[in-house]
DNA sequence: TACAAATTAATTGCAGGCAATTTAATTGCG
DNA sequence: CGCAATTAAATTGCCTGCAATTAATTTGTA
């Protein structure tokens, strides 16, 4: 009965183009954000949780992030590389790694503070419908990820 | 006044990491479904955009996935190994190079038309809700995009 | 017509994501 | 206790994204 038999398949109509067109939009508006503070997005992700909650372990940063440590390790030298963290064996447990901002990750919040509303204004939305839309995804995310 | 001061910098109040996120568990769900056809993910959007309309050149795909020549050159190249395609350049103006189906390529999107109703019911959303929820995601996209 | 400007792909180099494997340490069970 | 199973992180290899540059072609204009 569809006069389009193929609409599922057409690009414009798959929430997981929108999704990821979209994640690519915002990170290209986080870019020069970012490189004034010498962060790439993911790295980004990486100091917000730990400005939140500080000496996670990797893997722990991994559940927080749904990254694992192929893509957790090379990013945290990274950081480490810059300054930002430190990457420390825990002593009761050889096999964990905390990782612990340095006083220059500390101070880097305050920077990076004046970013959401950069985000925010660039969004061009009302805060209400902001709030909606990110719990609708995560709400997305939760149904996807079970 | 606000008794969380940082409310805007926490993970979970972001749009942003609600995009990034869902969009990667999104891409997970994909995966067995595309390894099945051979194909990555932005694979398959390139597939789906000639799927509707072939023979478009280069920059045009890239219009339309918002991807430029650095991402799309080596993806095209793998999706003509794969015999999937073919790169011809334009003979009218040889800068340009069509994309276009080969029989295989046409082919493989019978067994893509299962893929849309696999992902709905991983999605667990009523078709109104998801439709709803990607024209909103669409309209973020073309404000960031402004 | 000659030649600078533009356009289109391709290339290079770097930083993710992620599957699969490896290494090292710890747990737990016989 | 001894040793297999488990756990945590690191490593390897492949495929994106993307900025910056290059190469080749075409356009437009003096």
């Amino acid at each position: 009965m569809p006069n389009k038999p193929n609409a599922m398949l057409e690009l414009d109509n798959q929430l997981c183009f929108a999704l990821y067109s979209t994640s690519l939009a915002m990170t290209r508006v986080y870019k020069p954000l970012l490189d004034a503070l010498g962060l790439t997005y993911p790295q980004y992700l990486v100091m917000l949780v730990l400005w939140e909650r500080d000496g996670l372990m990797v893997s722990e940063l991994g559940e927080r992030l749904y990254l694992d440590s192929g893509t957790l390790t090379p990013l945290l030298k990274r950081l480490e590389a810059s300054g930002l963290i430190t990457r420390i064996r825990a002593v009761e447990d050889e096999r964990r790694v905390h990782i612990t901002l340095t006083a220059s990750g500390r101070k880097l919040k305050t920077r990076a503070a004046k970013i959401p509303g950069c985000i925010l204004s660039a969004s061009q939305c009302a805060i209400p419908e902001l709030v909606l839309l990110t719990q609708q995804v995560q709400a997305l995310r939760q149904r996807l990820m079970a």
